[in-house]
RNA sequence: GGCGAGAUAGCUCAGUAGGUAAGAGCGCAGGAUUCAUAAUCCUGAGGUCGCGGGUUCGAUUCCCGCUCUCGCCA
């Protein structure tokens, strides 16, 4: 049986962020290793999706052309994800021509075999941005309440529910301008005629619980037929003369991209027909791992256009969807920040993709939402990860360079037997899909493991026999080297390897209770895998990656405060009369101020951020009446403000143009 | 508004084809140990399984209604 693993294209208008990683990449990737390690042949593909209509309005509002937008995620996305040790075989793209191609030929076979047909539709077109506009890029007057920012699908203020066309002084959100009425002809794909073969498909497969009831709920209310053409300069053309400037619809062709992809990985082995082997085989199995957003898309549209084509394509196997993963309670949203974003994680903490990949695993959306803490991050790395798992490695090992470094292995039968039964387990749980659960099996070999050790008390005994009890165990470490390998295979699982000295084994050596090495020997002494997260480096992450969270209540649940609680601050501008940096202390000022009632002394933590004479001679907001406090020693009598943006960059807060000094804020 | 999902120990989550087994990890308390990254091991406290009805000999588990949260759709 050989596997096509592929993990759903990100959409190449903004990073990739630990939700996707968590629901998508991660599980794809645990599932491929795991399946190599078992000997199958498995390609795993993943690609940007860089169509549809939000990257061209985002060119738009950015002044600036698609191909510069997917020109710069495209390779941000590889890279954030061959950063988190994401081990796709291949990383295409939708704007390769290879993939034009691909779906341009499939939506004319289509064509050619009925289930295709044209349609009339009327769309509002924006003059100014030469562009047709979806339902919420128009706003207009409520015709209910008389809202005037109400949006093309529905009024915000009245909840009432719309189309473009019932809003009076209809204007397009883009560019201002009043949008035209046009009609345009586009092709639908008969869903509803192909619903019976669909049905069929369906009910032979076996989903997730979370993925049945989706795909019933559709089947149940009916399949209608869907545009699968659209009126966009951006995307692959449709490959008919009469239709020069329309394009086939993101959803259609994105799902396409799994297969030229395959084919342009199979190009870049130089055999160009290999990915045959994997579309048009009834022996491969084809698992996509998508978010639960994707569930339509891939167990409905995408097998009906494979099905459709009549060619004898290979359909999916298994959607094994995830939920989504929320951040601190609530959605993670990139346009309001409320994201960890991975390009960013991976600058700020090269050295810990390991630990992140371990947290997410073990915080997998697989059944419902979850939720993403700092304080469960460093949690699970620091009880979990480190105490229980690399601590239990790092003892083993420091006890083995103590007592020599070297011996033959010759484990009881017990441990043996614990080691097998877990890797048993671990792959059940692996192959239904269990990430975390499967993680959990590892742990609890670990919590097996420590207890036997602690039992046996080897540092009690003489030194040979010492030597011999510790070296029994290196048989659970060479196993771990690749139990291990699908989670954590960036820094841990090879490093452990190293070590010991030894290689990935066949997972199927790994059930078997015989020993996997008969002589261990140690050539440094040990070092350990994972090092804990101190509250300064969690403080640290969380301030850079997370500002959101320590500057404001932007995108948190709001808590009002009275008039009369504001009035308790005193707010005053005050000009900035001398500065110094503080001795010893690398983020702080000493400033001089002036006031109204006269000179002042604060210090601030903006010498990262402001040299000395920077700030001389400039206004800045002062914080009058703030309790007075002493920093190095020195006084300092209440506090200027800064803005924080998302970077944590410091920017001085001051008036538009100076004031007397000591001039109230209000 | 329609559809769907969720509501279980302080926290994050499992689970129950309905019945004396309501669980795990973390956190907490006590003890053991000291080889290891103040790591490990043992023991323990903690839940009327969202609320109200119903079916049943018996419901956390099935049915109905409600509340709250979340998502999707038009």
């Amino acid at each position: 049986m050989r596997h096509l693993v592929t993990a759903a294209l990100p959409y190449a208008n903004g990073p990739l962020h630990i939700g996707h990683i968590a629901g998508a990449y991660l599980p794809a990737d645990i599932f491929a290793r795991y399946l190599r390690l078992r000997g199958r042949e498995v390609l795993f593909i993943c690609g940007s999706d860089e169509h549809g209509v939000a990257i061209t309005l985002r060119a738009f509002q950015e002044n600036t052309t698609p191909q510069a937008i997917i020109d710069k995620y495209h390779p941000l996305l590889e890279q954030s994800l061959r950063g988190m040790g994401i081990s796709m075989d291949f990383y295409g793209r939708t704007s390769d021509p290879l993939h034009h191609e691909v779906s341009q030929r499939l939506f004319l076979r289509l064509l050619e075999k009925g289930w295709l047909e044209k349609r009339s539709v009327e769309q509002f077109w924006d003059p100014q941005a030469q562009t047709f506009l979806p339902d919420r890029y128009i706003v207009g007057t409520c015709p209910h309440c008389g809202y005037e920012e109400a949006y093309g699908d529905q009024c915000e203020k009245c909840g009432a529910l719309l189309a473009p066309t019932d809003l009076r002084n209809p204007r397009s959100r883009l560019t201002g301008a009043v949008p035209e009425k046009r009609t345009s002809e586009q092709y639908y794909l008969r869903l509803d005629a192909l619903q019976p073969k669909i049905e069929a498909y369906v009910r032979c497969q076996t989903w997730k619980p979370n993925v049945g009831p989706v795909i019933e709920n559709w089947l149940k209310a009916g399949l209608a037929p869907r545009a699968i053409t659209r009126d966009l300069s951006w995307g692959v053309p449709v490959p008919l003369p009469e239709m020069q400037s329309k394009v086939l619809y993101v959803w259609f062709e994105a799902p396409l991209g799994y297969i030229s992809i395959s084919q342009r990985w199979a190009q870049s082995i130089g055999e160009p027909e290999r990915w045959k082997d994997f579309w048009k085989s009834p022996d491969t199995h084809i698992t996509h791992f998508i978010g639960k957003d994707n569930i339509v898309f891939h167990t409905i549209i995408f097998p009906a256009v494979l099905m459709a084509a009549e060619e004898g394509y290979t359909l999916p196997a298994a959607v094994p969807a995830n939920e989504f993963l929320n951040l601190e309670g609530q959605k993670l949203s990139t346009s309001r920040r409320w994201s960890i974003d991975i390009h960013e994680y991976l600058k700020a903490a090269p050295h810990r993709v390991d630990e992140l990949r371990f947290v997410l695993t073990a915080l997998m959306p697989q059944t419902k939402d979850r939720d993403f803490t700092w304080e469960e991050f460093a949690t699970r790395i620091n009880n979990e990860l480190v105490a229980t798992l690399t601590n239990l490695i790092h003892r083993i090992l420091t006890l083995l360079w103590r007592y020599g470094g070297e011996a033959g292995v010759t484990p009881p039968d017990y441990l043996l037997q614990a080691r097998a039964e877990a890797a048993r387990t671990v792959a059940a749980k692996i192959e239904a899909y269990d990430f975390s659960g499967a993680l959990e099996d590892i742990l609890h070999l670990a919590q097996v493991a420590n207890k036997s050790l602690t039992e046996s008390a080897p540092w009690h005994k003489p030194q040979g026999e010492a030597l011999s009890i510790v070296a029994s165990y290196a048989d659970l470490l060479a196993a771990l080297g690749t139990l291990l390998e699908p989670f954590l295979p960036v820094r841990v699982a090879p490093s452990l390897r190293a070590q010991i000295g030894v290689e990935l084994f066949p997972w199927e050596r790994l059930e078997e209770p015989t020993p996997l090495i008969s002589h261990v020997r140690l050539k440094d002494s040990p070092q350990p895998l994972v090092v804990k997260l101190s509250s300064e480096e969690l403080q640290h992450l969380r301030a850079q990656l997370f500002p959101t969270a320590s500057t404001s209540a932007s995108s948190a649940p709001m808590e009002y405060i009275s008039i009369e609680d504001f009035q308790k601050v005193q707010l005053r501008v005050v000009t900035i009369r001398a500065a110094e940096r503080v001795p010893k202390a690398d983020k702080l000022l000493k400033l001089t101020i002036e006031s109204a009632d006269g000179i002042h002394t604060v210090v601030s933590g903006v010498a990262q951020h402001y040299s000395p004479e920077e700030l001389v001679g400039k206004q800045a907001v002062w914080v009058a009446n703030l309790a007075p406090r002493s920093l190095r020693g020195i006084q300092s009598e209440g506090m200027l403000l800064f803005a924080e943006d998302r970077e944590g960059r410091l920017v001085r807060v001051a008036p538009e143009s100076p004031v007397t000094p000591g001039s109230l804020v209000k």
